[in-house]
DNA sequence: ACCGCATGTCACTGAACTGTAACAACAATG
DNA sequence: CATTGTTGTTACAGTTCAGTGACATGCGGT
């Protein structure tokens, strides 16, 4: 059900960063130090998606990303490089090569995750959720829109981000820290008490002529996206 | 229902390049990286276009060429040459070979692809959709024009590629940078507010006299074409 | 060479968005 | 009920972002 993710990664600091954050975001994770061992892994299973370091001892991105992509079960596999700043030349020669994608390290874990997240709607569509719904609130990732009930509702970009943050997982609490970390990014510095006035100001939006309210607060916690908010909107629209 | 193409290419890297991108087009692709290999897969049926590379070890592109043409199943077959820069002659004397286009490595892939749909629209209309449609707004491939209403309106080339490329998925956002890969090309550096400023002067050539845009911005993330702009034009016209 | 068209960049403007601080409202505790 | 800590809300100032007109360059045609 849900995607697998090669980490192709000689970087151990770097690999266990990104597999930490990957499997919170309940991908499947497999790990390769070396293009010796990519190869390797891709031959116990080919993954929905490879990130790859271009910069690699013993066989290069360059190299693997070539291989893969004249193999036939490998050639559609989607590919983000990673590379590090200013190999301007490498980004091209990587995009020519076959890759689809790449991030600068060093990246912000959500821009990572956006971008996995769209390569996979393209290659597997049925392994990520292109729309999210609870209840009568629906928020579309392809067209980056929101709605509740038929009313299409506008959010700006941090609202948006954090709604999509919270359904991803209902029910599920997120410290302001997480949030912070999940939504702004790992390297931004912002106060805690922030993230309340956009939680504040996601709520005016979607909320706006109603009187449930997705997004509950838990004191002294952080906040959730109520689970039970499918169910009861469920039952309000049966009455 | 899709098109079968036949790439003709013996250096890796570009056959897979080329792969890669048909296919995301929706294309089948088959490939041959010698002369005696196409022959073959050209007996195993005849594709609906060729791709074929000048230069190649072996059986020459100009003597495929001229075999194809000379036999009845694949003498109307559109067949585009890819020629190394500078070699002009060699331009000259494919099309008078009989291959109908040409492009240039490095060449960019969505002019190809621009060349391909045009030489398929000829060949076999039924393979490609020919008009791209929204409420009153009307894009014709065939006639490279573009109508709002019933008035004609002229846009620039970009301007042109741009339309077609939003109005390909509507509703999806795409960003200013995957607009320029896909509009502009992989290999081109073009600041990404240019974006911008080409979406403004297609908006003023399509909304000239009319106060809906069908071309939504959306801050923060880019562009789409807006997938509701049918539904509310039609309204328009039925009041 | 000249002209017109298309293109990419820049500078400027207005609007949207963001973060912070201040204060009001609220819940928990004794 | 008073106190304290936490959350909701609003206002504001700073920042970012998109729209637009102007301009230089390049290209093809005449």
């Amino acid at each position: 059900m849900s995607a697998t993710i090669l980490i192709v990664e000689d970087e151990d600091d770097v690999a266990v960063l990104l597999r930490y954050n990957l499997e919170a975001e309940g991908f499947r994770v497999a790990t390769a130090a070396s293009g010796d061992e990519a190869v390797e892994r891709i031959r116990d299973g080919v993954p929905d998606l490879i990130l790859l370091d271009w910069m690699l001892p013993g066989l290069s991105g360059i190299e693997l990303c070539r291989r893969w992509r004249a193999r036939e079960e490998t050639a559609r596999t989607p590919i983000i490089m990673i590379t590090a700043r200013g190999e301007e030349e490498e980004r091209v020669r990587g995009l020519a090569t076959g890759a689809d994608d790449y991030v600068v390290k060093p990246f912000s874990i959500p821009e990572l995750l956006a971008r996995i997240n769209a390569l996979l709607r393209r290659s597997s569509p049925q392994l990520v959720t292109a729309v999210l719904k609870a209840g009568d609130l629906e928020l579309d990732r392809t067209s980056h829109r929101v709605r509740r009930g038929n009313r299409e509702v506008h959010v700006g970009p941090t609202e948006y981000r954090l709604l999509e943050y919270l359904m991803r997982h209902p029910g599920r609490v997120y410290s302001r820290e997480q949030l912070l970390d999940g939504v702004w990014g790992n390297e931004v510095y912002v106060d805690e008490r922030t993230v309340d006035v956009h939680v504040g100001r996601l709520r005016k939006a979607i909320n706006r002529g109603r009187d449930t309210d997705p997004i509950r607060t838990v004191r002294g916690a952080g906040y959730a996206f109520d689970e039970r908010f499918a169910a009861a909107a469920a039952n309000v629209v049966a009455d």
